[in-house]
DNA sequence: CAGTGGTCTAGACCACTGG
DNA sequence: CAGTGGTCTAGACCACTGG
């Protein structure tokens, strides 16, 4: 028998005993499985760990190894606007505010791992939800990934398929920075809410599959309308650390 | 030495050899550096498992172990105040406003699921980062769950850590919601801010092992010292699963 | 092919739990 | 105190990489 395939008969077997003895059952201490399934204690406890970071097991030094009722906390995604609103039960729009090329100043530069001075497309968009103004959205992509760029199409569309689309960068995982802050006068304006209200500043840095930078971003939410939501997991063991 | 600080020194060996060896680097091959800090390679291995999984290095079997400059994107975790301040270079401390017992309102009691009019232990903390206020927190917890419970053991401990050592109950994951507000007149006195100042208000609804609610929280925190960081995927992919 | 990381073992001892 | 999970070891063999 293949040693990968090991392994993995063994989870299917714990999968077992867990079915058995649902919600706060106590396993068989770890000596015990290991002789019964034929496998080192290490073996097994390296099993154990995987199942306990999916959240299907508990483990209690000098307790025991429980089985847990509760169900797994879901992996944040990164969701584009639209599918944020949709999954709200809103509908989303857009209204683009302007797209201009500049250069970019030292901040942005270092954000996009570009060269100062660097062009950049800038893309301003309000974006709402059932018609109401949701979120003030300023976007810098390098204009070298762009070539002929056609501003037009974001009326309606997304930017992410755009990307996709038109030059087959795929975004595959994003750094996101939540604040609070004060709108100005000009953005309360726009948001339709009275000036230096606040807001929820969210700065989302965009990689493409293959690590690099794609897209920086600013996105001021309406305070009285949005909420950022995350579901979190206790303990550092990452599921399947290998 | 301690075994834990065994582990522990290791890592610390590991990141100055990662610090040396920027970007690309390679380091040496698991056997001569197991041998060169004097543990065993399992060991070792379980050590280099958890920096890969923290985004600092990149492993290829056959090839060797790589210093990865990448930005990878690591699993958002539950953490308490206090850890969260020592993973941002800060000394946490905290002061212990008030506690006491306040009959569950309607809100307070749907959020616990409890029966209004429940008694409620109130943890009021004003929490700091190297002696500096950062976070106004209050805490609910069913009085219920809580026999006996002592106030003033809180004035340095963590309440994960209470709960967990005189309770057993274990806090293993918890729902976030984040939204923009201004702070009131009081508040702001407290966070040593001028009144109406922006900040990050966080709730959160904290679950056990067994999926009860054990917790529920909100923190104010200053907006011009704190940022809330998380790291998103795109569509279903997950690091590091096996 | 030599060299690398990946898996697995059998056994020792430690740290904690709960009666 | 017996019993549990947690750490660590020394060594074997496998699977893959790259010249």
């Amino acid at each position: 028998m293949d040693r990968a395939q090991k392994r993995e008969q063994l989870r299917q077997n714990l999968l077992g005993l867990i079915e058995q003895n649902s919600d706060g059952g106590r396993l068989p201490p770890e000596r015990e499985l290991s002789e019964r399934f034929d496998v080192a204690r290490e073996t097994l406890r390296r099993c154990l760990r995987e199942l306990e970071a999916e959240g299907l097991l508990n483990r209690k030094q000098g307790a025991g190894t429980f089985v847990s009722g509760q169900p797994v906390v879901k992996r944040p995604q990164l969701i584009s606007f639209s599918e944020d609103m949709r999954a709200r039960g809103l509908q989303p729009s857009s209204e683009l505010l302007s797209t201009a090329v500049v250069g970019a100043g030292a901040k942005l530069a270092n954000r996009l791992k570009l060269m100062p001075g660097s062009p950049l497309v800038e893309i301003r968009r309000l974006r709402m939800a059932n018609d109401e103004p949701m979120a003030l959205e300023t976007v810098y992509l390098a204009q070298s990934r762009l070539p002929n760029f056609d501003p037009a199409t974001l009326k309606s569309g997304s930017l992410y398929e755009l990307l996709d689309k038109h030059y087959g960068l795929q975004i595959r995982s994003a750094h996101q920075q939540l604040q609070a802050t004060v709108l100005t006068v000009e953005e309360a304006e726009l948001l339709e809410v009275p000036a230096f209200s606040p807001s929820l500043l969210v700065e989302r840095t965009a990689y493409s599959n293959k690590g690099e930078v794609v897209e920086y971003g600013k996105s001021l939410y309406r305070a009285d309308r949005y909420r950022f939501e995350v579901n979190v997991l206790r303990d550092g063991e990452e599921p399947g650390l290998d």
